[in-house]
DNA sequence: CTGAAAGCGCTTACAG
DNA sequence: CTGAAAGCGCTTACAG
């Protein structure tokens, strides 16, 4: 006797003895359905541990969801955020035909008023979920708000808000961030060598990552017993004259052995490392983006702590994915590896 | 006035004037469709640029696609060998509705008939692909002569056997592996310097890709000015003992300050080391598995170059998919990146 | 509160 | 060589 089970819904509704339709009622929690008869189909799909046909269900559904992605725009570090577009893209490109929409909202990073503007026209747009660099806290935690009023999920790639809750987080630990470098600096210095950690500043916002990183590196000496001089300091550049004459007046009062950038600005101290011929200093950065990776080729820079750009906004739609269509639960953190990418790796590191 | 074009098939199949059917046939390449009537869909295919939906495809299809994968067992790396596992795992959740059916076959990396065995039953099997860590040569060229015969498309992970073509090798380049170790040892040593690089061998086969990280290895320190002596040795160890003299003797007539392991056993150099208390001697090794990663927190390992095991199960897995399901074009070789963890990044390195 | 029916964009026998 | 029809496992009006 061969008993061919019907498949996922059929099979439910001739076990229950209904149509197919008020199972679909009660797999999707809608109302109009005696509880009696909830019940019962309830412990069916239980019984059965009934998996819904995510392809069937996409194909018969008509609706379309639509993502909006916020991020900064062409700057100078423009390289680095063709990563999460791209891989975003390439995301798109397997999971493409499940009916999304995605629509891209590019911001100044240093204009907050553009970052304020696109939040305006996203918020619009009707959405059913958004992954922003959150880059302006307030514009950010003021979007955040509309957002969950409007029940638009949310995802935070790069860094995070303080007490705000994004469907969830991608990017890096940067407390450990900064102990990785510690911990590279234990093999690059001496006992009594001195280091130099800058924060090359233009935007104003988003300081509190750089602050972690710095704590964790500081921590992670403080535990070692390379006992050096750790002098860390913000500048204001805005170009290669300030730094330039800042680095030549610093270095000139103090010999200083490691230069740890803790932002993506790297590629201003390496430029001029190499102007000046400065050969001995040994260079730590951050960002995989193109200015940084020509200086760490020419070997002005010597190490490159970073994530992988594209990972970041394959997970962030992921996590879209996983939450709308898939139904699935989605980590509230997701930490990004913290990667340590030198002239000899850096090649195969976009894969 | 709208016209409303009808979604695939059926548009071509409207505007050839021809049943869906005879559109399928061309769409598929099959026989029996006038050379006129072909050109003409065809041509309208192009015109439209047509692209079948997939989820369509799979849903209608009773076709189920049966993969094999053929990995070493558990054996001492054996939280390595999870590592492909869990990947194929993580991409069929993703990927699990396309009507897949996967097959794991182990093997013991020390018995070559173990891995024969194997062999012989997923060729039984009727597989339309797999994907295979092989481990020894001629046994590994054997069966992809008769997987060729069979048109079962094989994957490559791990490492590669020269002249057979697999659809897609991932995996690391060894040579470039070899030359981040050497960038590495810039930093690590000075001029002068004793370095000593091991083979700790168990298996006969697969050595050549030690030869490659080796010749890496050497390249990058001759072209820099770090000139210090490296040795190179071969050691048939098979266990700890053994290690043990060897080294005891190996130490007292050389003063080395580097050991570089291009296998995935530095955990025995480490156990060494801690056993006889030697902290000045830095290692550096392969392979991301609990025993290296025990040595590594307790800071007798230095660096580990790893690839995500992860991440290699999941690209296989989705070359396969790419090339059955999707219809896609796969890259021939994929090169994963060439990791450098350490104690203080190991934690992030498997999201 | 419940069900019959059409349809999503394909594939697959089957009939001619 | 070609087409009509059923079906994949769901969703979506619509009717009662």
């Amino acid at each position: 006797m061969k008993i061919v089970e019907l498949s996922g819904v059929k099979e439910i509704a001739r076990r229950a003895n209904v149509s197919i339709a008020t199972v679909d009622r009660v797999l999707h929690n809608r109302t109009g359905v005696a509880q009696k008869t909830k019940e019962k189909i309830l412990s069916i799909i239980k019984d059965m541990d009934y998996k819904p046909n995510i392809l069937a269900k996409r194909l018969a559904s008509k609706r379309i969801y639509k993502f909006g992605i916020l991020i900064p725009q062409e700057c100078s570090e423009a390289e680095y955020w063709n990563g999460p577009v791209s891989g975003i893209k390439e995301a798109l490109s397997e999971f493409g035909d499940f009916g999304v929409e995605i629509s891209y909202h590019f911001f100044d990073k240093k204009d907050r008023d553009s970052f304020k503007s696109q939040t305006e026209t996203m918020l619009k747009m009707q959405l059913d979920g958004v992954i922003v660099v959150p880059v302006f806290i307030d514009e950010t935690r003021d979007f955040a708000m509309r957002c969950s009023e409007r029940r638009v999920q949310f995802v935070f790639i790069e860094s995070e808000i303080p007490q705000i809750s994004p469907l969830s987080y991608i990017g890096q630990d940067y407390y450990q961030a900064g102990r990785v470098v510690g911990n590279l600096c234990q093999y690059l210095l001496r006992p009594g060598d001195d280091v130099l950690v800058l924060n090359i500043s233009k935007a104003p916002d988003i300081q509190e990552s750089l602050q972690e990183k710095l704590m964790g590196f500081e921590a992670f000496l403080s535990e070692s017993d390379v006992h050096c001089k750790v002098d860390s300091l913000d500048v204001d550049a805005k170009g290669m004259d300030e730094i330039s004459s800042f680095l030549d007046h610093y270095l000139s009062e103090n010999s200083v052995k490691l230069i740890y950038v803790t932002n993506s600005r790297a590629y201003m101290v390496a430029k001029y490392l190499e102007d000046r011929g400065f050969k001995h200093i040994r260079l730590v950065g951050n960002g995989y983006h193109d200015k940084n990776l020509n200086y760490l080729k020419n070997g002005y820079i010597d190490f490159l702590i970073c994530q992988k750009p594209l990972e970041q906004g394959y997970k962030a739609f992921l996590a879209l994915y996983e939450h709308f269509i898939a139904k699935r639960k989605v980590e509230r953190t997701q930490y990004t590896p913290i990667d340590i990418v030198t002239k000899e790796n850096y090649k195969y590191y976009e894969n």
